[in-house]
DNA sequence: GCCAATTTTGCACACCTGTGCAATTCCGTC
DNA sequence: GACGGAATTGCACAGGTGTGCAAAATTGGC
């Protein structure tokens, strides 16, 4: 049935549809409806525009749809760290369901230089992107200030922007870090700890604030360290730190699984320290390698599921209005393991 | 300097280049030339052009140059199990270096329903990609062809397809497998295993090979060992099965550090074994896993960074021939950790 | 100031598609 | 077979850009 293209050796470009028209005997209007869902199209011709075209090869050219639409079907994700097990799984459930509803992704990497961020962020607009969906903390608000001024429809996950314009989806972070606080109080910890970083975002800085808060508030003392990238390592530098301290805590809140896992590892394999007996630590996220079974870390876990549900309808169903919109929560999932003594 | 731009809310379409035109009072074709590379614009009329861009906020509409000349400078990435260390490394080396040259990655999540491929790999023809990078054994080779017969400039990574036309691009999988062997031999190993999956791509196939064939030549017993996806958890399953036999390996080649991660946690969390002085492991991939210390897992590192850089010198300087191509390979290399004696 | 050589500019066409509108065809009914 | 209504089809325009070509403007030299 398959059957062998004419060669394009000669550098030939794609075929358009006006040659598939030529081939079917048919207009070109009637290979564009073949292709458009809800035009009116015979049964008769449709069959034949559509042998045509597989005989041809015919691939509607969606650049120029896109020109005479409004909509490019491409949709872009701004994310810094991308081989960060959050970030990846986020990419991973963002693109399923974005093909799944016939669109597609273009992933802006915004590590690195701003300049460079600035220029990649710029796609967005060139490409016509019908939503940018921004993950990670790190863009300056002002290059969204600029999509939002070119009417791109923003989309902002775990970021705290005031800013009028864009739809933003958070996840309950003062609760869960207030739980945090619960699970090592009543784990009987005297001495916390919370490990954040110094690049962090606002969703890790809000985790950090209310366990703080929590902690004062019921008069157990509480440390914060926060140094380097969210990354393994910082938590590694940060155990160190923390646990060579005389009055080194019992329990610690860390802002992320992957600082968790750092911390983890340097306190039991350069301070000796068994968990959960020792040391009680609480990560965040629940990333695959919290469920490793040389961490078996208790955290809570994000609905990343859900909120990529969300994010795809919210492009489907979007009305462009520029006031500060109430964030949308998604509830966090106390997942135990056994990082911390059970109560 | 930063000028607000006139309100969008009417959901007046972008600012077009004639809109620019007649502000600056200038030709389109002026505005165009501006942004074009090498094109001929006086400075006056250049920097006019620019001064009422910036005001207008204007945009070129890439869908639109993307019609005009052939490319349009988006690069499809095809890509399998995006959440896993490895895959999320390799989108992270290539978004950054395809940013750096001008272009944009297009991310197509091959996992899931053949089906769902098959539609979402078509829109790296809908968009007129300059390229399509494969990065995973998954898509089906038929769908490959599909690309190559329209003319699409396929990169291969890390496959094993004889059919003409791709580049394609891999790791020296034999010559590191054998070192595995050597490496576990010189330890002093006297029962090999080797831990593969199920669904295995022909790179992982040809590292189990050839660690077999070492190790038959050299005349050591060794077991293979094969179940479920390439994922930490069947590394578990795999120590489960291999760890509870009589005979149980002392040295072990996991063909992914993924699986390696999982056998070493339940090699000392199921079995007690300690490593590796009852039990050597060696991965492969050298994921940021493999560093930290509850591993600290011998592997071999694939140059990711040299390989992202050849992709993109590929995509640029590219002679249309339809021939097999001899794989570009590179060499990995050799991380020792503490998963495998010193000789 | 004049002329030739070079640079810059504007016009018009091309790229490929979607869609409103009017003309045509089709279908069922009398 | 005629006729009314519905479905289908083709025409022509629009969408935003790049670029060849010829006209215009600029530059340099004398």
């Amino acid at each position: 049935m398959k059957q062998a293209r004419p060669d394009r050796t000669q550098g030939k470009s794609f075929v358009s549809a006006q040659q598939v028209a030529d081939r079917a005997g048919v207009s070109r209007s009637a290979v564009s409806r073949t292709f458009t869902d809800g035009a009116s199209v015979s049964p008769t011709t449709r069959k034949r525009v559509l042998e045509a075209a597989e005989e041809l090869g015919y691939h509607v050219n969606h650049l120029a749809r896109g020109l005479i639409r409004d909509r490019s079907n491409i949709v872009s994700l701004v994310v810094t760290d991308i081989n960060t097990p959050y970030q990846a799984a986020m990419i991973e459930a963002l693109t399923r369901r974005l093909q799944a509803a016939d669109k597609v992704a273009m992933v802006i990497n915004s590590s690195g230089q701003n300049a460079s961020v600035e220029s990649a962020l710029r796609q967005t607009l060139h490409y016509r992107a019908d939503a940018t969906i921004v993950l990670s903390g790190q863009p300056a608000a002002s290059l969204i200030e600029t999509c939002l001024n070119n009417g791109q429809h923003v989309i902002l996950v775990n970021r705290d922007d005031p800013v009028p314009g864009p739809e933003t989806i958070m996840v309950t972070n003062r609760t869960a870090a207030r739980q945090a606080f619960d699970m090592l109080d009543r784990a009987g910890c005297k001495r916390l700890a919370v490990i954040a970083s110094a690049v962090g975002s606002a969703s890790l800085s809000a985790r950090k604030k209310a366990f703080v808060a929590a902690a004062e508030a019921a008069g157990v003392p509480v440390s914060v360290t926060e140094l380097g990238p969210t990354a393994y390592q910082s938590g590694v530098e940060a155990a160190r730190l923390v646990l060579s301290r005389a009055d080194r805590p019992d329990g610690v809140f860390c802002v992320t699984d992957l600082l968790a896992c750092g911390f983890l590892d340097a306190a039991r394999n350069e301070f000796g320290l068994t968990v959960p007996d020792e040391l009680c630590v609480v990560g965040f996220d629940d990333i695959e390698q919290a469920g490793w079974s040389s961490y078996e870390l208790t955290t809570f876990r994000q609905p990343i599921d859900q909120i990529a549900d969300h994010v795809v309808n919210l492009i489907d169903h979007h009305t462009q209005i520029r006031q500060v919109q109430e964030p949308m929560r998604f509830q966090t999932q106390t997942v135990w393991r056994k990082s911390v003594r059970p109560r």
